[in-house]
DNA sequence: ATATGTGCAAATCTTTTGCAAATTC
DNA sequence: GAATTTGCAAAAGATTTGCACATAT
């Protein structure tokens, strides 16, 4: 057995369940902490995203937004994201395109990790592992380049639908 | 010095120059192998990818098509990207999204890869190394997902632009 | 008062699709 | 002649933008 693994497969789009090595920072206090203004929407959206137990795509995050706040426009859901994505407090996954062009987001986790997705059913497993972070070091120490986000993803087929065909 | 690595910084989207260990099989060949009936307009563009030195993207590869065919149509170049891909013949690459959503596209190598994208001037670094190989055999043990592709993207600052800054 | 955030609607960019004509086996 | 490929034009899907108004410091 790998220390340090971290894996873990569940349903449509869901996400590691029993994933005690990685921890979520909290958004707010990181945007706090660089003096970015928490308006009302704001504070909705980056509550929404640091819940969820799964992979947000702008429009279901809009959508979910829309719940507590009918008000609420698609452009600030994207102006929020990009706000986000740039001062690296989420993350932004293509999750191999398994459901067209759209971007999926996560809260910045403490370790990087990787995303499998199921080409059959959707399912994404999440893996973390002293491997992927030693590469890292790797990757920068032969090229010179300077890493601020990675991001590994791989499409196939999950242990389930192996056996299902 | 690690052993297999394979690192070689390039101009903008450049492509590895040294890069003794890695080979692309002839996209042609593969095509035959796999009985996919090569026409014309196949033949041309498959020879533009095979040939390119740079990640190429959907409207670049076409424009470049039409020096030869200026009657190709755009359908059919998207139509043949997919077809390359759905055989497992070119993989897809987002670069992190450095110049917005489009894809680029490289024929397969004989080792996967992984490509670093600098934010500032553009440029794509590319690597490969055992780790790499390693890591890979490890997650689909781990996990039991079965890996059909897979994709270790990068952004951040090249050697030069770190030191311009 | 000034800077920043938001809604609205339209625009943009990339990729996909339906269908008739052309090509290939 | 049947099946596949192509061009054309239109559609689709995701994201971005300009601008006037609202909100926060």
């Amino acid at each position: 057995m790998v220390m340090g693994v971290v894996v873990a497969a569940d349903s449509h789009l869901g996400r590691a369940k029993n994933d005690t090595a990685i921890t979520r920072p909290s958004l707010m206090k990181e945007l706090a902490a660089r003096r970015v203004r928490i308006t009302t929407q704001r504070r909705l959206l980056v509550g929404i995203i640091q819940g969820s137990p799964r992979h947000l795509d702008a429009a279901t995050l809009l959508e979910l937004a829309r719940k507590q706040d009918p008000g609420i426009d698609r452009a600030t859901v994207y102006r929020t994201l990009a706000l986000l994505k740039d001062r690296g407090l989420i993350d932004e996954l293509d999750l191999m395109h398994i459901e067209g062009e759209k971007h999926f987001y996560e809260a910045k986790t403490n370790r990087d990790h990787c995303h499998m997705a199921c080409f059959r059913c959707g399912a994404i497993v999440e893996y973390a592992s002293s491997s992927f972070e030693r590469l890292k070091k790797e990757m920068v120490k032969q090229s010179g380049f300077q890493i601020r986000v990675v991001r590994l993803e791989a499409g196939g087929f999950c242990q389930r639908c192996q056996k299902a065909s």
